[in-house]
DNA sequence: CATCCACCTTCCAACGGTTGGAAGGTCAAT
DNA sequence: ATTGACCTTCCAACCGTTGGAAGGTGGATG
């Protein structure tokens, strides 16, 4: 399977394929008499679950180390689930803060009259010192 | 008063201040003889602005757009309500987002069993197709 | 006056994750 | 023989911030 292939595969971009390489997330790619990278359906498997872990928010460093326990059958699943279980834990303070930006704008934006006239409750509270 | 001072004033990293003005989010400082910048408490102000704004998660852009509405007398509130308003959509969406990943992680993780086993559903839903 | 230190200057690069382009090689079909 | 779809590598951009290097300036000391 040549990268283009896999990249329909897997649903991973063939660009992105190559990059996840070059930084290490994915073993090196066995390479055809021409040069042309070959894929095997283990790989586009491996492709798939980086592709599922993005969409989890995992950051790449994460990926890296779940490919690496996924790959592992002696792992532990402790190991695994604290690093989901603190991956969540920042997801909800990120949440908390969104949700804290999103409270004080929400309130801001009701007091602005949202007219053609100038007065502004939002650029007076953003030009205030706290 | 010197970039130094300016930034402790305003709470902006002086290494944060020349990249504002670089990508043209404040005006260009005033020099001194030997070539230092120059701030005055109004320009102070502008940074506090820039401040406040990223801290309610406004974009760069936004920002750029926010300091022109601010300095500009004859503004329509409107237009920075509806900037305000689309920024919260924005992050709300982005709060939907990390909300489900959040409710699909800490589902497996509660089916993990979290000990020195291998087996762990966390890992098995990563290597899922879907 | 020399020296020191804190400050200032500019420029260049990195982080994460992805996307884009340029310039070129390879392969199959027309 | 040429087209066109694919592949290769390398380099740069996005966003916002931070860091370092290498050098100039200002004011206080010895």
């Amino acid at each position: 399977m040549k990268i283009g292939e896999a990249a329909k595969e897997s649903g991973v971009n063939a660009k992105l394929i190559r990059h996840y390489e070059s930084i290490g997330i994915i073993p090196k790619a066995a390479r055809s008499e021409a040069g042309y990278r070959k894929y095997s359906e283990a790989d586009v498997h491996i492709l798939k679950f980086v592709k599922r872990s993005r969409a989890l928010g995992f950051s790449m460093k994460e990926i890296k180390k779940l490919v690496g326990l996924w790959r592992n059958k002696s792992r532990a699943s402790l190991e695994v689930k604290n690093l989901a279980l603190k991956h969540v834990e920042e997801m909800e303070n990120k949440i908390q803060e969104l949700q804290d930006m999103v409270r004080t704008l929400r309130h801001l934006a009701k007091n602005c009259h949202g007219d053609s006239r100038p007065d502004c409750p939002i650029l007076e509270d953003l030009a205030t010192s706290r």
